[in-house]
DNA sequence: CATCTAATTTGTAATGATTATCATCTAGGA
DNA sequence: TCCTAGATGATAATCATTACAAATTAGATG
């Protein structure tokens, strides 16, 4: 037996979603890949596995892991959702050219200080995204 | 003579576009109501004065006041982009009840320190988005 | 001022991401 | 095993945005 999928099963269930066989195989393509994934390629990802699925599925399973807190749900620029299996308060680093995502966290949040007309605003969360072009790009243009 | 309309006149010659009643109009709205509109808001805006003007002149025109510098489009979230008259670097406070948006300002940038996949990471612009309840809400719901 | 041309406007179609709908199916509890 | 609330999947609908092409026009030139 697949210890990662009796992983999955065991998320899902303590995140107390019933447990169906595409959003095992959702959550596992999350957790395999652990990158920033978008619903196309979450589709595309589990095609192989389960060429029946429908992307409206997929669309409800995200929303359903990221409500239970099991993934992050990001907008980056114009693009299309991401979805992070990184749950913990962290920001991203975005390559211009490509399009590539790091994650990185910050440990003394910045000290905002805000215009007249926004004191007393009620800060909750906050999320820095940097853009720039990563070292891959870098190396490949710089040459 | 309107001295507003003299100036955004100036403010596209300076900036090498064509003046046409359109972008006149569109301009004026953005710096008469100086927030951060979105493409249907502009539209709306502009309808009384030209009821004839086309939405996709409205995205045509933002597109290259945004290229030439005069305002900065923004994605908040997934909403529609807005487009902001402030082109100063500058943050974002998003109320989270409302939707109404604040600038902020950060004095010194904040260190990153970045993980190894990620270093050498040349960073050229970042932009801070935080959540929370403007103080509008709050009194609204506090009460 | 008259003419010319490239840029602009506009209506419409096309695209891409996401949500809505609903009939069918099924996970999991009784 | 049965029942039912919840999940799936096919499809339509919506929303933001871009693409296209014909008609119009800003602004340069003489
Ligand atoms: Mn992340
Ligand atoms: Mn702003
Ligand atoms: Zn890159
Ligand atoms: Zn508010």
């Amino acid at each position: 037996m697949d210890p990662g999928k009796l992983n999955v099963v065991a998320m899902l269930k303590q995140a107390g979603l019933r447990v169906t066989p595409q959003r095992e195989a959702i959550l596992q393509y999350l957790v395999d890949t652990g990158g920033h994934a978008t619903v196309e390629e979450i589709y595309q990802g589990v095609q192989p596995c389960f060429p029946h699925m429908s992307v409206s599925t997929v669309y409800n399973t995200v929303k359903h892991l990221a409500q239970v807190g099991l993934i992050k749900e990001i907008h980056v620029g114009d693009g299309p959702s991401r979805f992070d299996m990184n749950v913990r308060p962290h920001h991203h680093l975005i390559c211009r050219k490509c399009g590539i995502l790091f994650d990185f966290y910050i440990d003394e949040p910045p000290r905002f200080h805000l215009p007249p007309e926004a004191q007393g605003f009620q800060i909750e969360d906050y999320h820095v995204e940097v853009q720039g072009i990563c070292p891959a790009c870098r190396a490949a243009s710089g040459e």
